[in-house]
DNA sequence: CGGTACTGACCGACTGGTTAGACTATCCTC
DNA sequence: GAGGATAGTCTAACCAGTCGGTCAGTACCG
């Protein structure tokens, strides 16, 4: 078969990249061997450690890539709204953006999570992406106590609060059976339980 | 080399149990050979298979069995307290009740998570422990609500969010790279968390 | 003797990684 | 501008190690 067309080198690395992406969150990282990454990106194996090498450096590749995209999107999402609650609201209709690219990324992140626990490699690549959506967060949140629309004393420890209310219903509906139709509820459900969480009534004991 | 003792078959499966849920958690499902379970549990390969049939089988009972395991431990930590914040607080210590299990149970959790999401026999386990488990979290919420400590309209998508804040924050602690020293810092931070989403009530007594 | 617990050797499938070489494009040289 | 060296891209075949699972057979107990 002739080669198709001289494309750019970087444009097949991002080829493999998206095939790895999908293929890996739809079976796990331990589930995909190499040739179906490549066959499914219409390549060869070889060409896969051609350009990465390693397994490891592909999956790493593929989860840098998804975490880029992901946090684009959510900063995104962001930028839109005016006041505080409606800022998070619209980070959260962003981050619960569609059932499919949640479940998709979600499904990624928690192998991610896995190796981040046992691998140095993973815990740094993890530790960049909580480091900077945290930082998003405690901004947000910070707003918020300024206006005098939440009561958040440590907007640190806020961000990291608000995450692991978004990180936890997530990975409840991903156990979900019926995840497709519960997403709308799971969604809305977070907007309840983050403005429940900043929304403090003053008076309130803070610690 | 003859047989130590003609021990019950049942106590050999809880030995194999063990270690697997052991070594499951130190290098995921995945990074551990059959062969690896046995030796760590003084028996061959074989046995394993013996009793097991299939890895997924011995992969299955280990999650059953670590779940059983904490939720009792759980339990029980929740009955010694007498107010709906006490009840709590001692609820989040009885679940954060040290950095060696808490991460040993998360990390095997985070593996169930991921294999739930995508073969139904686990999504079925996955499904039964959180059912479980939110039942109790939407008791105390209940009772809190009673006495007028917390204000959560609904109690079933309260204790999915109390549970998301704990989870969430499990799963941020796991990926830290000193997560030894940080279990005390999360752990109150989970509590104040939690209250913080249940107490949110204007001008109601508190008892 | 019959059933249960248990082992060790073996097998077949899988898969990450290697390698030799084919094809193409570019640039250098005469 | 023909020819050839060179570098980059890509493939097919192959290799070696791993691992779940099978099996024949042994030891022990009642």
């Amino acid at each position: 078969m002739p080669r198709p067309a001289p494309s750019a080198p970087p444009e097949r690395q991002v080829d493999l990249i998206r095939s790895a992406y999908r293929l890996f969150s739809e079976k796990g990282v331990h589930g995909v061997p190499l040739e179906e990454i490549a066959t499914h990106a219409g390549l060869s194996k070889g060409l896969v450690l051609y350009y990465f090498k390693t397994k490891e450096n592909l999956v790493l590749a593929t989860m840098r890539w998804a975490l880029d995209v992901t946090a684009d999107r959510v900063r995104k999402a962001m930028s839109v709204a005016a006041s505080p609650e409606g800022r998070v609201l619209a980070m959260i209709d962003g981050i619960w953006s569609g059932a499919e690219t949640n479940r998709r990324f979600y499904l990624l992140y928690l192998d991610l999570a896995g190796h981040a626990a046992r691998q140095h490699q993973f815990t740094e690549l993890s530790a960049t992406f909580r480091a900077l959506e945290n930082v998003l967060y405690a901004e947000v949140i910070r707003d918020g106590n300024a206006v005098g629309a939440f009561g958040i004393e440590d907007p640190e420890e806020g961000a990291v609060a608000l995450r692991a209310i978004i990180d936890g219903l997530f990975l409840q509906w991903l156990q979900e059976a019926d995840w497709e139709r519960l997403h709308p509820w799971y969604r809305e459900t977070c907007k309840r339980a983050a403005l429940a969480y900043l929304i403090r009534t003053p008076g309130a004991p803070a610690a």
